[in-house]
RNA sequence: CCGCCUGUAGCUCAGCUGGAUAGAGCAACGGACUUCUAAUCCGUAGGUCAGAGGUUCGAGUCCUCUCAGGCGGGCCA
């Protein structure tokens, strides 16, 4: 980047100055952008916290720096301002022209890094808080990409929990008018209503999405089946019974005629045979599956590899980290106290859980099940290539593959159904591979999940850590985030548009937010967000249009709807709860993710006119040495300086974690660029050299903010708005 | 009880290695479209940065305490 070539340049020169002038070198000078333009382009502040150390007063060491260095040709000139600042006004012609030339910066190790996200409970629909994930992991990911890291994204798939045995529990036993109701059938026998079930269930490759779709109709189930286990405890001892009959396996049964055995125990009264209960259950699972990926391709989100669950509980991953805990005396078994007859981690040793109560955490319990932080210690394991057998080999899933996809633009949906990307699933067969794909063994695992999850992430890091590995303990980074919640009003909203009522008392809805649960039905599905997000663009884009008929105008309303989405669960930092309110969610105008498409569609647009009516188009970089000499005003020049600092903000916002970062410098850059376009008309600029010097710098944006709206952040930028 | 997070304009939020005059958007009011698209721009108004101490040349930012709100600390998932 050539802005960091000359803040380089500029800080060793001002550290041979100190150590000529002083014989004091400071480990590092950082130079930093001043607010304002009129107080240069570049400041160094360090002369203040220096003058303690050198005794000198604070002008005195800038001054000696500002005369004594020997500065890179690029600076114009310095000043002394304020109590000590040195501000470096920089030749802006040249640093333009350098800007404009070398775009692109892809420094990194090139090291194998992991990102889990998205991770949804395979047992209804997505909602909005689970876009938050997505769309945090996935700019991670593009982020990381950038960065020049190889990045292998998974998506883990939670398929035997009691989450999806409660909607097996449901369907197999909630009185048959529930069912039919959800289905929005007049009635019909178990077997009637089994086969409609499964006649929505996606089966192979991933549906278009919609608000109609299978995981909807587990959407409604969901909240039956846990209102009833309240009420009615033989129905609720159902669950026991589903769960054991899904860990006991499918025995290699198909759907259909599993759903034959269910139809006829149900009509003869019978007990559901265990083997059909348990496939009814992985197809559930794996219908949600797909229609969770339909979702996320809307949203240009796309995955490696799916882990599986029931892969992990069957090729024995926790068996195996069980013994290499075990052997490494990081757990033991506890023959008295409270916690008889489990096997715990001590986690006492480490200062971060040094002042808790119990510092032990139970992997085993006293029945000999594991609990699901030891499950997930496993999966880490794995993630990092540590899981290995006593043979030194690494213990692996088996992978076959899943799906295609292709994504014809970088903010593009994801087409599913063809193309030269394979999403792959893991399997219970280690034999089973996909030829040239290897997964796991990453030098570096993000898991992306809620902050409510911080407690068990940091027991898995601890538990790679006693296990030898305090190098891959360090780089498990647990990027969590708040949850999305709802605003009350947004609560009323859902409630008048469904005529349902979600029980909350007056107390609850006092509150500044209300907690979507799906156990209880209340939450925004994102399917649904999105489609009154598309028709909402849509209608403004009719509104905004001249003509009866609007040319593309499902793909254009789409990708508003997507730039809203994303920049709204982009721009707000990770640590605060976001309280979704539908009047702010679909402003379009305003701090808005269309806001940042239009001023990149308006810039895109001055080069179409250009070329039309004047032949010219972006310049060429050879073109710009023209502009030397030129006086660039201060509001141009800013822009400039905003869009070579994007390098900077992709790096700090990954150290952090916190790409808000980046969608306020897209923002910025937009708002920039909005205020110059009313006073810096290019196409009828008559005069060549001040035209040149709008073109450049627009251009400039142009390839800047779209960069970084599809790249980074995956907002698309429409041809039109 | 312990730990983590949050508290900034009427509302929603930025302010990220302590730095120069605390910024946006929404809402309110007043302006700018025969112009490269007004999903825009310009202006007015709005602040004890929860409170109190402290460190520092300098604190919204760091430290201590207090207050208020949220989330964790399961042999649940």
């Amino acid at each position: 980047m050539p802005l960091d070539g000359i803040r380089n340049a500029a800080a060793t020169a001002i550290a041979d100055a100190l150590e000529n002038a002083f014989g004091h070198r400071p480990e590092e000078v950082v130079l930093e952008v001043p607010p304002r333009r009129e107080l240069g382009d570049l400041a160094w502040p360090g002369a203040l916290p220096l003058a303690r150390v050198l005794r000198q007063s604070p002008r005195k060491i800038a001054e000696a720096v500002a005369g004594g260095a020997s500065w890179p040709a690029e600076v114009l000139r310095v000043e002394i301002a304020g109590p000590g600042f040195l501000n470096l006004f920089l030749e802006r012609p040249t640093i333009l022209r350098r800007v404009y030339a070398g775009r692109r910066d892809s420094s990194g190790t090139g090291e194998k890094v992991i990102v889990e996200h998205t991770n949804i409970n395979p047992n209804k629909a997505a909602h909005i808080g689970h876009l938050r994930n997505a769309v945090l992991g996935d700019i991670l990911v593009r982020c990381l990409r950038r960065l020049g890291h190889a990045v292998e994204v998974q998506n883990y798939i939670d398929d035997t929990g009691v989450q999806v045995a409660d909607v097996v529990v449901g369907l197999l036993f909630l009185p048959e008018d529930e069912i039919a109701a959800a289905l929005g059938m007049d009635g019909g026998s178990r077997r009637a209503l089994l086969d409609a079930v499964a006649g929505r269930i996606p089966a192979v490759g991933v549906p278009a999405a919609s608000t109609g779709d299978f995981d909807d109709l587990c959407w409604e189930i969901y909240p039956r089946v846990t209102a009833r286990y309240e009420t009615d405890e033989p129905f609720a001892a159902r669950r026991a019974e589903v769960l054991h009959a899904v860990e006991g396996g499918t025995g290699g049964l198909g759907l259909d005629e599993a759903l034959e055995r269910l139809g006829r125990a149900a009509a003869a009264g019978e007990p559901y045979p265990p083997e059909a209960v348990a496939r009814l259950a992985a197809s559930v699972a794996d219908g949600n599956v797909r229609c969770h990926l339909a979702t996320m391709a809307r949203l240009g989100v796309a995955y490696d590899v799916l882990p599986h669950e029931s892969d992990i509980l069957h090729l024995g991953f926790w068996q195996r980290a069980f013994e290499l805990l075990r052997d490494s005396g990081a757990i033991r078994l506890e023959s008295e106290g409270k916690n008889a007859g489990c096997w715990v981690m001590s986690l006492a040793g480490s200062p971060e859980f040094a002042d808790m109560e119990d510092p032990d955490k139970i992997l085993v319990r006293s029945n000999g099940t594991v609990t699901y932080t030891g499950k997930d210690i496993a999966y880490q394991l794995w993630k990092f290539g540590l899981l290995t057998d006593p043979d030194g080999g690494r213990h692996d899933f088996g992978y076959r593959p899943y799906a295609r996809w292709t994504q014809d633009a970088p903010a593009a949906e994801v087409r599913y159904g063809g193309g030269d990307r394979t999403l792959v699933r893991t399997t219970s067969d280690p034999s089973d591979r996909v030829e040239g794909l290897q997964f796991g063994g990453g030098s570096t695992v993000y898991n992306v999940i809620d902050v409510r999850q911080s407690y068990p992430q940091k027991v898995v890091r601890e538990a790679v850590r006693v296990l030898g590995h305090p190098e891959a303990a360090d780089r498990s980074i647990h990027f969590a985030y708040e949850m999305v919640a709802l605003t009350p009003a947004a609560v009323r909203a859902i409630e008048e548009a469904t005529g349902a009522s979600f029980g909350l008392d007056e107390a609850a809805m006092a509150k500044a937010y209300v907690e979507m649960s799906g156990r209880r039905g209340i939450g925004v599905k994102a399917d649904e967000f999105l489609d009154t997000l598309e028709a909402r663009a849509a209608g403004a884009i009719r509104e905004r249009s001249d003509s009866g008929t609007v040319p593309d105008l499902e793909s254009r309303a789409r990708g508003i709807a997507v730039g809203a989405l994303r920049y709204l669960m982009a721009r707000q930092s990770r640590n605060r709860v976001l309280a979704f309110d539908f009047d702010e969610a679909l402003a379009f105008e305003g701090d808005t993710g269309p806001y940042l498409q239009y001023s990149a569609v308006r810039a895109a647009k001055i080069f179409d006119k250009l070329r039309e009516r004047r032949g010219e188009g972006e310049p060429a970089p050879d073109e710009l040495e023209r502009l030397a000499g030129t006086a660039i005003p201060d509001d141009l020049w800013e822009l400039v300086l905003q869009c070579a600092r994007t390098g900077e903000i992709v790096r700090q916002a990954v150290a952090n974690l916190e790409f808000s970062l980046l969608a306020q410098h897209a923002h910025e850059l937009a708002q920039l660029f909005h205020k110059l376009y009313h006073g810096h008309p290019v196409l009828r600029e008559e005069d060549p050299d001040l035209r040149l010097l709008r073109r450049a710098v627009f251009s400039l944006f142009v390839t800047e903010i779209r960069d970084i709206l599809e790249t980074l952040l995956g907002i698309p930028v429409p041809e039109e708005m």
